[in-house]
DNA sequence: TTTTGCGCTAACAATATTGTTAAACGATAT
DNA sequence: ATATCGTTTAACAATATTGTTAGCGCAAAA
């Protein structure tokens, strides 16, 4: 009980945090309400200002808190598959599927963002090309090995990247229009249907 | 001159459009700002309410044509390809693409206007869901009969319409991270490689 | 010429939304 | 008990944003 410094004040920053991350995945920080975040986490919108001081700067936390997450849990344990160049990527595909399961909300939250706010644009460009260009170089020259010694067929790692990110990514943008336009019902029926073809057809084009 | 009723309304209005068309395709609904689009269109904001009420109304006007223009060129002219099944599905990937060069803004416009208004959302789902559903039963019949003659591999008509939606319309929702990440600094050129990959891969799948 | 109607302007009104402040409260230390 | 400090509240302030209205001007019709 010695961290306990005050009543609850970490417990009310967190519930204001929690609210926020809901409402600005959902509405986008344009059509966020700041009172209506206070609302949800059970506090005055005063509170929200004391903690957060404005609005912008409670987003601003909330992104770099989700860029962080997404680098931790996504790029960065890529690097720690083994086996074969095939099975690795294929587990690797599976398991960015299943974090896209686990965080439905994180695509749309992303590309609303930064479509319409130019500075976290700058922000996760920055993040994203440093971290990310190496590792593309690196798969690059394995794919390129692979492919001499025959295991794959001839393959770009960025293009490779690109379709894995795509076939992985839109269907947690546009799973309305996707299943009402292929007739399904389920959302995880659906997506488990989605994973299994995704990897198909990715096997299917690196051989 | 017959049709010249007034000054100049026709003129006015189409204004109007266009400038809400590009403040709603970058903005959203919630971004958006009437008086800005009234700039923009170098006439009062008044005149936007004169002519269209409310910014809701304007914003529906807007994008129940961007459906339609959807419906209309897109979906439609899947029909009257004519050659091999797998020519068709080739040509069909290359339109699709080429009519989203031409169309930048719309996949964003669509895929934030949808998450953030329910109404919306319910829209389109009743406009594609009977407009696609019979087509990929016809395609689904397509690709079965092509598959006993040992032209294509077995696919579901479902799965490889998502995996050619996700493959060519993702590209334009997320193209600054992908850019970033692989390394591209020059848009077209990007976008090139992208529809030369996606028939590659999609051909790939249906071998 | 007068009337009528439409497009248009400028100012106003109403409301929504974010942000601020003074004071109260409650726990802890002195 | 009193002082102190971080937390909280309620009311207020400032501004942004949408929507309205009264009236002007002009062109066509009477």
């Amino acid at each position: 009980m010695d961290k306990q410094e005050s009543k609850q004040a970490k417990d009310t920053e967190q519930l204001i945090l929690e609210a926020a991350i809901k409402e600005f995945s959902t509405k986008g920080f344009d059509g966020a309400r700041t009172s209506t975040i206070a609302a949800a986490a059970g506090v005055t919108h005063a509170m929200l200002h004391y903690y957060f001081r404005t609005k912008e700067k409670l987003f601003e936390r909330i992104f770099k808190d989700k860029i962080r997450y997404i680098i931790n849990m996504v790029i960065s344990p890529m690097v720690e598959a083994s086996g074969s160049i095939k099975e690795r990527i294929r587990t690797g595909i599976e398991k960015h599927f299943d974090f896209l399961l686990a965080n439905k909300e994180l695509p749309i939250f992303f590309i609303t963002t930064i479509n319409s706010r130019p500075e976290a644009y700058k922000e996760v460009i920055n993040e994203f090309s440093t971290n990310a260009h190496n590792r593309i170089c690196a798969l690059q020259k394995e794919l390129d090995k692979a492919c001499e010694n025959g295991e794959i067929g001839s393959v770009r790692a960025d293009q490779l990247i690109g379709d894995i990110a795509s076939l992985n990514v839109f269907p947690f943008l546009a799973y309305p229009m996707l299943m009402a336009a292929t007739g399904h019902s389920d959302f995880d029926t659906y997506m488990e249907m989605r994973k299994i073809e995704i990897v198909e057809i990715i096997m299917k084009r690196i051989s």
